[in-house]
DNA sequence: TCATCAATTGTTATATTATAACGTTACATC
DNA sequence: GATGTAACGTTATAATATAACAATTGATGA
């Protein structure tokens, strides 16, 4: 919902996504397989987007492309994962199972990313288009910039 | 600001975005070369957003890759175009000269394109940033969905 | 049990989008 | 015209993503 602090207890963090995770495939009926699991867990090692191919070389012993795409493709389908379409790379969803439109800030500094999922600004945007009388179906919002730790001064 | 009708004049709306072309250019003492303007005008034919290789194909007569980035990359520095991240294309900005978030509203059937430059649903994203410390630089917004002429059930 | 079918994964090749590097040409300015 | 810079040409390659088909696994019911 907000920025990680840069000492909370990730750990926890990477454990109750996965939690958050195997619910919610039990819930859906999806197998969150072991390649799919390690996968999703790869990507939440840190809150900054990861790339296909940075996820490949971390899954080791010659896993090909089509290997790491279809995990993605599968946590995609299931809202385990959000694709942040101004780096071509992938981060963890905040809020499975919860239907919500992505929006997020994304620091340039750091890499890190937070995903909000305020209503407000995605129905305003929905206003406006059915102003003109278009219908929206799906939402991508992401906003660049610096996160508060690294405006602060400070480094991260 | 709104979606083009099926019969307006597409002939004046590329002699008009060609225009503001140069007289921007000319404010902002910027070279519209002769490529640049090609491939401006090849952004302009239509109102759907053109991948760099559909445009390098056009330009014809073995243009190599680097040709087509470069004035892309110039139109894009000079607020001419706009890439739309969620299509890996672009097309033409429909306010240059006015600084503007682009905020797009892409139909998923005819593949129309329309940019708002309404400030409203900018300032509610940067709010709900600021209440995180977040501080917002550049925005992107893609809504996919259906255009009025689509959703219209006759055939757009 | 095991035959069967569908889902998943392995493997190889290739498509699509974009940039690096370096030489050459055109253009402005003096 | 000499000089410096911006623009362009050319070749190669990087980065991201998918096609196609074979092999394997896992559920399901005869
Ligand atoms: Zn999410
Ligand atoms: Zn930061
Ligand atoms: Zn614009
Ligand atoms: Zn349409």
């Amino acid at each position: 919902m907000s920025f990680p602090s840069n000492d909370h207890d990730h750990r926890s963090c990477v454990a109750s996504a996965l939690g958050a995770a195997e619910a919610e495939c039990r819930r859906r009926g999806a197998r969150l397989t072991d390649i799919r699991r390690r996968v999703l867990e790869l990507i939440w090692t840190s809150h900054a987007p990861v790339g296909a191919y940075a996820l490949l070389e971390q899954l080791g012993r010659g896993a090909a492309p089509p290997t790491i795409y279809r995990a993605l493709d599968f946590l995609l389908a299931h809202g385990l994962i959000h694709r942040i379409e101004t780096q071509n790379a992938y981060v963890g969803c905040s809020h499975p199972g919860q239907p919500h439109a992505g929006l997020f800030l994304l620091c340039r500094q750091c890499g890190a990313v937070a995903e909000l999922a305020e209503a407000a600004t995605t129905r305003a945007i929905e206003q406006e288009a059915a102003a003109l009388g278009f219908q929206v179906d799906s939402l991508t919002v992401e906003a660049h910039g610096l996160c508060p730790g690294c405006r602060g001064g400070a480094s991260p």
